[in-house]
DNA sequence: GGTGCCTTCTTTCCTTTGGAGAGTATAGGG
DNA sequence: CCCTATACTCTCCAAAGGAAAGAAGGCACC
């Protein structure tokens, strides 16, 4: 890890490789399976419990959730909020910054809504050789 | 994989259940840090060789780079050139679809570019607790 | 002829990550 | 007194991923 040192602005090309390689982590940690299926039940239904997380996003495991749910509340992106009654009841919510991030990744699902047919033909076509 | 579930509920304002299992499908196999990295790489630069993205795409190993070239190839993100000569060359580079998801993604660097401080002081808050 | 080189993978071995399922704490209901 | 419901937490095992050596095969050098 380079030290972060404090240097001139760059233009938005950013060819400043360190912060370059800031983004590259940024993306790589956000770029999670499981952090973009968490984002989209998010988005999709505003508030939700630990429960009704796990039911929506199919195929996670308890473990995978809380660890997701907590890199997420720890970068900003979600919050969580915690009613001291028993049994436990805590509910999980987009901040502001989660919800920007679900807005940049729209385009991606529109992407993969548009080009399903496209990505499958090229694996028949990939497969039938 | 486990066994895709079935369900006759269709509800009015979402999508068919199958195309939504089959996007996330997608987005959870596009949603890759290596492929990510791959694709910005190859957006750009262009054209690359494998030795060439193996520098770009700092951290990644040889194993995981041929993994990741072979399944963009598969679904039709990347084109692969083989030059016969010796010694071998090979050639990368988008295909007009992964061009396409290169722009699908572009407004999710955008974020991680204007967020990664806002990201940073989220972690430091959380962290200090 | 033999040796080593060059490049793009491929294979082997070992560490890390992720999944399945049981365990934990707590209070109210039966 | 035990069971239930909730949000974890822990343990064990399988799968994914990283490091490094090997394969292939014409070519230059000795």
């Amino acid at each position: 890890m380079p030290s972060p040192e404090k240097k001139a602005h760059t233009p938005p090309e950013s060819l400043d490789p360190r912060v370059e390689a800031l983004v590259n982590e940024l993306i790589g940690r956000v770029a999670d399976k499981w952090t973009l299926l968490v984002l989209e039940a998010l988005e999709d239904h505003g508030i939700l419990r630990f429960t009704e997380l796990a039911r929506l996003v199919s195929g996670i495991s308890q473990k995978m959730l809380t660890q997701t749910l907590r890199q997420m509340e720890r970068d900003g992106l979600v919050h969580r909020t915690v009613h001291p009654v028993i049994p436990p009841k805590v509910e999980y919510r987009l901040t502001e910054l989660g919800r920007s991030l679900g807005e940049a990744f729209c385009g991606v699902w529109q992407w993969a809504e548009a080009n399903l047919d496209r990505v499958e033909k090229a694996r028949t076509a990939f497969d039938g050789r």
